[in-house]
DNA sequence: TTGAAAGCGCTAACAA
DNA sequence: TTGTTAGCGCTTTCAA
């Protein structure tokens, strides 16, 4: 048999509205006698006593959840930051729902509703698509929301993101160091913010070191498989790239296993860098030289910008860029060219 | 202004029971006529109804959330998982609710306590430590529980797992059949039976091939720092061993890291098998040769079980065990030895 | 300092 | 075929 604050009413001979002041810590403020504050808390740890959340939730109109919304928990990049937010939410005492758009509209759309009916205090979300108008309007009218890692250009939501330009011109600029001329990138979703963040870093590297007319893009999603069809069609090109930069981990695994079945070796034979930090591309052979993206920490002031919004409720837009740090590895081969 | 079922049932001029029942589509039961039935249909439509779950939730003593507990999402393996349930339990028309137990107990218990005062109609649990004694306490009082991967002996709660036995057994099998005979096995946890069984597989294996005066069996944790040190230890032996077994990925990347600290090449100067898949094992120069496990299915097992208990509220126990299957690369070479 | 009562939004038993 | 009514367990307003 439940214990329930009725029942503990019942049995201190109290109402159940001093038995729910006293339960939830407002003796003080009611100036509730220490004697009847005393004879509630006794009885209520005696029988073991656990409030109904879900009673509490409906009365107070909110639920202590927080929803986050990545486009695949397989990516570990994601999987970290959904890591950071969950501890974080942990620590405030709010649970987090997690759900998976697979970069599919649709599938985001039925993830919003989900966490919608689920009564969310707020949203944190990697968008997909193109554009984030569906979190601004929710962001207007019922739930916070705060954007991580992808957001899109001129949007009233606050959002924490990497600083991807500078990310890629020093990534660049590390292959130009190092002799390189021919230089392609293999981008992601080009309409997504940081992908065109991350070309202009590239552009710009070239730029500056007058190869503006050498610039080889090509791609258009963040996807394994558009990293290794756009590799093999590099490799094919006739004038071979000397060095592939990955604009995502993803991307990355695609580029590594068209070279290897082309048999060509990194870096003997092609220099690889890439966009996105984990453990295990400390692990290939060799290990990549790569732009780190602090995923934990944007993770974490992503759920404290989030908290901030619940709280006080304010519509203030903060946007975060944290920096990336380039990680340097044996990828990366120098090279003597006048190409 | 939110719209609930008492709005509808005043603008339609029918009862808030109606309303429920056409929206809860329950007209056919209750043979309510069709015009009745569109009338509310429209109007929730017209004014975007959604129902509060939370009420329902309150009424129904249901939550329609399930909870899953891994030992750590940051794991591609555990996320596989993960994934899996949420997928299959998004399709019966439920939330999944994911936590992590960092391996830790205390942790664990925060874990269970949080999933409990949800009031999730269920949990799929990876769980850590040497017993499943609180999780069968749950079991029995007040919430199903499935486990997933690990389980342990004489449990009276359903599991689904993998054949680790068989699948260790085959990869041991596969190195000796290439002529190795000092083959050191790095395992995890060894109060954990998945751990147990792979053991159990290896010695089976040396056994049979008369090998059982050489077997060598170090380790103690699935983490990248213990397969780090085992391996590191194992080289300074007098006797290396030619061959390495890592019982998991987690220990795959501490011997590799060991590995190539000592400037030993992967296959050449020893031989490398582990037991986990994942796609980053592709991408290692060598590929990994390994045992794979049905993450996917096991996950989508796991929820199946689980549903079958909450929706039967059967106690029947059923346990699963799936098959492994080798997946063979380039990290195993063949060698004549005599040693 | 405490209690009575209303109500969060929904559903189900019972009645008509 | 539809409506009335009584809660689920909690919190807060108002009154004493």
């Amino acid at each position: 048999m439940k214990t329930t604050l009725g029942i503990i009413a019942q049995r201190t001979g109290l109402s159940k509205a001093t038995v729910s002041r006293v339960l939830s810590g407002k003796a003080e403020k009611y100036r509730i006698s220490k004697e009847t504050s005393n004879k509630v808390l006794i009885e209520a740890r005696r029988c073991n006593y656990n409030p109904e959340s879900i009673a509490q939730l409906l009365r107070n109109n909110r639920t202590n959840t927080i929803g986050v919304i990545i486009p695949a928990i397989s990516n570990p990049y994601f999987a970290d930051i959904a890591n950071a937010v969950m501890e974080t939410a942990n620590k405030m005492g709010h649970t987090t729902i997690i759900v998976n758009s697979s970069e599919d509209i649709e599938q985001q759309n039925k993830c919003i509703s989900t966490l919608l009916s689920r009564k969310v205090d707020g949203i944190i979300a990697a968008p997909c698509g193109n554009n984030a108008s569906i979190f601004e309007q929710i962001n207007e009218s019922t739930t916070p929301v705060v954007l991580v890692d992808r957001y899109f250009d001129g949007t009233t939501l606050p959002y924490v993101t990497s600083n991807n330009y500078s990310g890629a011109l020093e990534i660049t600029e590390l292959l130009i160091g190092n002799g390189h001329k021919r230089i392609a990138c293999i981008q992601g979703d080009p309409e997504s913010l940081p992908n065109k963040r991350r070309l202009g870093g590239y552009k710009q590297a070239m730029k500056k070191n007058n190869l503006e007319d050498r610039e080889i893009i090509v791609g258009n999603s963040f996807s394994i498989q558009n990293g290794y069809l756009e590799t093999k069609l590099l490799l094919s090109s006739n004038e071979r790239p000397t060095a592939i930069f990955a604009f995502s981990f993803t991307i990355l695994l695609g580029v590594l296993k068209a070279l290897q079945d082309s048999g060509l070796k990194v870096p003997d034979d092609i220099s690889v860098v890439s966009f996105d930090d984990n453990i295990s591309l400390d692990n290939m052979t060799p290990a990549i030289t790569r732009v780190g993206q602090l995923a934990n920490e944007m993770g974490i002031l992503a759920t404290k910008l989030l908290f901030e919004r619940i709280e006080t409720n304010s519509k203030q837009t903060k946007n975060l860029e944290l920096k990336t740090e380039i990680i340097s590895r044996f990828s990366v081969k120098r090279i003597n060219s006048e190409l």
